[in-house]
DNA sequence: GCTCTTATTGCAACGAGTTGCGATAACGGC
DNA sequence: GCCGTTATCGCAACTCGTTGCAATAAGAGC
């Protein structure tokens, strides 16, 4: 058994899943969730159309994003928009989180519920606002970078 | 004096504080001054374009969002990321706030400083990071959608 | 295995936004 | 008012992502 094989066998209830639904467990989809399962952490769609391609170079944008799609509503990804509002898939079951992204490296971090439930439960009292935790895209500044501009200057 | 004239010497400064900066005053600029005196609240990158098209056709979407920088640089516009990750313009001098959007209706709101001094102080001393609240986009569902779905249901 | 339904694919065209580059035109100096 | 410097313009090409539509192919039933 390849690496590769063993790699696909992590989703193999996918198909399942998939198929419960009346929907269809095809060779494009197939190539993308072995690409899935090689992703811990965050992607951003145009990286998982590249890396989607060197499986299969005949990959093709429309059928990512649109199985990227149908993967969001099983629950299998989430995604979030990033710098520049680009999207940002997070792979793996790690619920109701939100990112931290700072505008000058680019870094990421994930963003842990209990961190921002002081606004969340703020904005569910004050204005009947429920937030999308998993959507919440936090931009600024990070530590190191602060700390590189001050000495900079 | 017509009211297009009346609306631009509003803005009469602007073409001083370029100046200053060694910058420049072109036609472009001001049609797109023109556009956005007549602004309050958000605009997306794309209307900005189709109504500075409405008093010059030749309007280029290049010129526009670069004429846009320019005047982010100065502090007369902010911009931040709305639904899908599009551009939002904001005009006028209301600084440091961010917005609510609803995911459902997509309807948004400005989001006062106040309102997240938690997140903005918990972020500081828990991880040095510094939130840049002007590009604070928080999605969810509004009281409206939400209450909607109760009943739908 | 064959057929039929219909989910999915790939193409082509589009929308939002960005970038490199040669040509144009502000505007400060004279 | 003309000249030179160089900021700005507009084009063309590109990136990320989405959508409509005709053609293909899963997979259920027989």
């Amino acid at each position: 058994m390849t690496a590769e094989h063993r790699a696909v066998d992590r989703w193999s209830d996918v198909r399942r899943r998939l198929r419960a639904r009346g929907l269809r467990w095809t060779p494009q989809r197939r190539v993308l969730l072995e690409v899935l399962a090689g992703v811990n952490g965050h992607v951003t769609g145009a990286e998982l159309i590249e890396r989607s391609r060197r499986i299969d170079p005949t990959t093709t944008p429309s059928t990512v994003y649109r199985t990227l799609d149908v993967l969001e509503d099983l629950g299998l990804v989430s995604h979030s928009h990033g710098l520049e509002g680009r999207q940002e898939f997070h792979v793996g079951a790690a619920s109701d989180h939100g990112h931290l992204v700072c505008s000058d490296c680019g870094t990421s971090w994930e963003l842990a519920a209990e961190e921002v439930t002081g606004l969340v439960d703020g904005l569910r009292s004050s204005r009947g606002f429920a937030v999308a935790v998993d959507h919440l895209t936090v931009e600024g500044r990070c530590a190191a970078c602060v700390a590189a501009e001050g000495a900079a200057s």
